[in-house]
DNA sequence: GTCTATACACCGATAGAC
DNA sequence: GTCTATCGGTGTATAGAC
């Protein structure tokens, strides 16, 4: 029995704590990670607002939650986008991701704006974050990795200057991968970013009107700057 | 006498409007934009918040001069950086371009994040906005249309799913360059921001040590992107 | 053009009752 | 774990005196 109402009371929290996390989510975009208010998300949940601070012990923890749950929404729409062409050639692979990407960030601009935009003025995001920022960026690594072995890679030359930062990077990041892929993938991942925040920010208005062939395209060519082939 | 008067006066208020705008950057560094108030620039300057709406009528629009301002500061570090390299390829004066641009955003990175970063929530940038937004970009199609000019653009293809609004493009924008250098071009604009975002906003922390040339080997690849040869 | 005063709203965080 | 009450701040914007 009190192991029951232990597990009801376990849940119990689970339940408030997504409620919690799903106002905020709201509150996130109609005023932003800078003005993200405990006492607003209080009111719309109907609770008193030092009630939250059984849930949460700060506003910053709060954000941390929605930062690390943002990244793993995230990566899981691209894990989901390469698992599903698992056979097809690298570079469909790549451009599918890509869309993955673009997809979740159009459907989440305000999720995307706080973990890929402007930092939060006095916020610094603690160490926990860091394994869910990592998520996407190896499904791009994987995929790449996975080409390599195929013998789907074409290698490229580097500068003399960036030949040591890319022996670095590579034996912190992917060491079974070319220096110059991976510094060829941080680039492209880089400016993948750029295509879909430039969309989602509104860079693009009155720009690119036909945003899914132009960004298909620029996929296309960043696959190939890493050195994809097919 | 009367003229000497309204000179000074004038002159005054101009004083006065740049000391506003002064604090109000400061405020951005230290708040960001989405908490950018007046009555803190007022408490800067010692004055009472009540006399700073002679000089904006509203927080949205001393925002609005803040973001033209840094639009129009960075379009001229690009101009300067293109005319100082008048002589040289056409990739050494996209590169030197590029360089000023990551410069400019490190010097700046809160007038970066106002202009590239997320969008304020509640905010609508106005089209007074618009010519001072486009002059950086204006650097970048100048350059490559010199270059095309003096035979040094490469050609490529286009999917035909682009090839409509590649041309809607390049009419819009640049109808002396080849549709597919104006896509490329747009391509390459947002994906240089999305290194210069990356790095600025603190995404590349641990992940890049060595972000000179590593920058200058993606701006490179940038512009062999669009095409410029040499 | 600057001031004081004011109306009316907001916030994070904590103490202590229940 | 939720509440009320509270401390000690924050803000936009306007009215009206000088």
């Amino acid at each position: 029995m009190s192991s029951t109402a232990h597990g009801a009371r376990a849940r119990a929290r689970i339940e408030v704590t997504a409620a919690i996390k799903d106002a905020a989510r709201r509150q996130l975009a109609e005023e932003g990670a800078a003005r993200l208010s405990l006492r607003a998300v209080a009111r719309e949940l109907g609770l008193a607002s030092s009630a939250l601070y059984r849930y949460f012990p700060s506003r910053d923890e709060l954000l941390t939650a929605l930062i690390i749950d943002a990244y793993d929404s995230l990566g899981a729409a691209a894990e989901a986008a390469r698992d599903a062409e698992a056979g097809a050639p690298p570079v469909a692979r790549w451009v599918a991701v890509c869309e993955a990407v673009r997809r979740w960030a159009l459907a989440h601009p305000h999720e995307c704006a706080l973990i890929y935009g402007s930092p939060v003025p006095g916020y610094s995001a603690p160490q926990d974050t860091v394994p869910a920022a990592a998520r996407v960026g190896r499904v791009f690594f994987a995929l790449t990795a996975e080409a390599h072995r195929d013998g789907a890679l074409a290698r490229s030359d580097l500068p003399a200057e960036l030949a040591p930062e890319a022996a670095r990077m590579a034996a912190d990041l992917a060491p079974d991968l070319p220096p110059e892929t991976v510094t060829a993938l941080v680039a492209a991942w880089a400016e993948l970013f750029g295509l879909v925040c430039f969309e989602v920010f509104g860079q693009f208005h009155r720009v690119v009107e036909e945003r899914e062939p132009f960004f298909r395209h620029a996929a296309e060519r960043l696959a190939h700057g890493v050195g994809l082939r097919r």
